[in-house]
DNA sequence: CAGAAACTGATACAGTGTATCATGACACTC
DNA sequence: GAGTGTCATGATACACTGTATCAGTTTCTG
């Protein structure tokens, strides 16, 4: 298994490739996401960046989902959160204490799901898999 | 693999077990969601239910979450439904295009989940997984 | 630099779920 | 079977997350 520690991509070039054109209000918002290293909230980023409208934070996120290049995530008790996908396909771990994010790429997840795939009827489009774990860093300090 | 089509539990009596109480909106609840054969929608809950508030519709949906006899799934493009839980752990599959859900359980599936869960750092705590497809009869019919 | 196209931000709205609280229903005892 | 304490209900208001609208602004291209 591969825990992930790499470079972010670099998200504005990303837009700019698909077409969207490269603003002051999405270099703000890229270049925060770029700095944050665990999960965020739509409305986190808003806060951060009074700058910026609300509708375009939300939008420029949209952008990026659409991308690929950020993953949304649900948490196990039912809320929502964003996480910056560093490239290669993977699967994330959140702490239900703390609600830090992380991800990990294994490949024998990959054979299962090809797998299973075969046996399930109709066409997979895409899948999701999240752990929910108690951090390291949790279980220390409780 | 096994692709369930099994009786549903009774709903009401886990209510009961967990010392709630048995009223006339929960059995109304209970009873509609005990024919749902796919996923659903609380508010297509109360929309099907004009005698129960939509706030009691809420909570008992909650109540059911919390026993487990419900999941709460969470769609590709952002939405959510709730789904039976027919006893044993399982997974879901959503359709994309008329968003039936459906489950199945494979242990190679669980098995690889313990084996990654070792590597995880922490302590899991559960896990979800969901596979996205365009259903044989969506495929059909176009 | 001019014009078309894309983007922004303020605002209002939509969907989903929860808090509040006066009223009503359950279950339990006598 | 009536009385009673407790729990549940439902109407309403609110909170949170996200989207639609639209006039005004910025960006890109020629």
């Amino acid at each position: 298994m591969t825990l992930s520690a790499r470079a972010n991509p670099d998200l504005l070039a990303t837009l700019e490739d698909r077409g969207y054109r490269v603003t002051r209000p999405r270099r703000e918002v890229v270049n925060l996401l770029g700095q944050k290293q665990e999960g965020f909230s739509a409305e986190e980023v808003c806060a951060e960046l009074p700058g910026v409208g609300r509708a375009t934070v939300y939008r420029s996120i949209k952008l990026l989902l659409e991308a690929g290049v950020v993953c949304k995530l649900m948490l196990p008790n039912g809320g929502q959160k964003y996480s910056l996908a560093r490239g290669e396909h993977h699967h994330h771990t959140v702490c239900v204490m703390c609600g830090t994010v992380g991800e990990f790429r294994d490949s024998s997840v990959e054979r299962v799901l090809r797998t299973i795939g075969a046996d399930i009827p109709g066409k997979i489009v895409g899948h999701r898999m999240e752990f929910y774990i108690t951090c390291q860093d949790c279980l220390d300090t409780s």
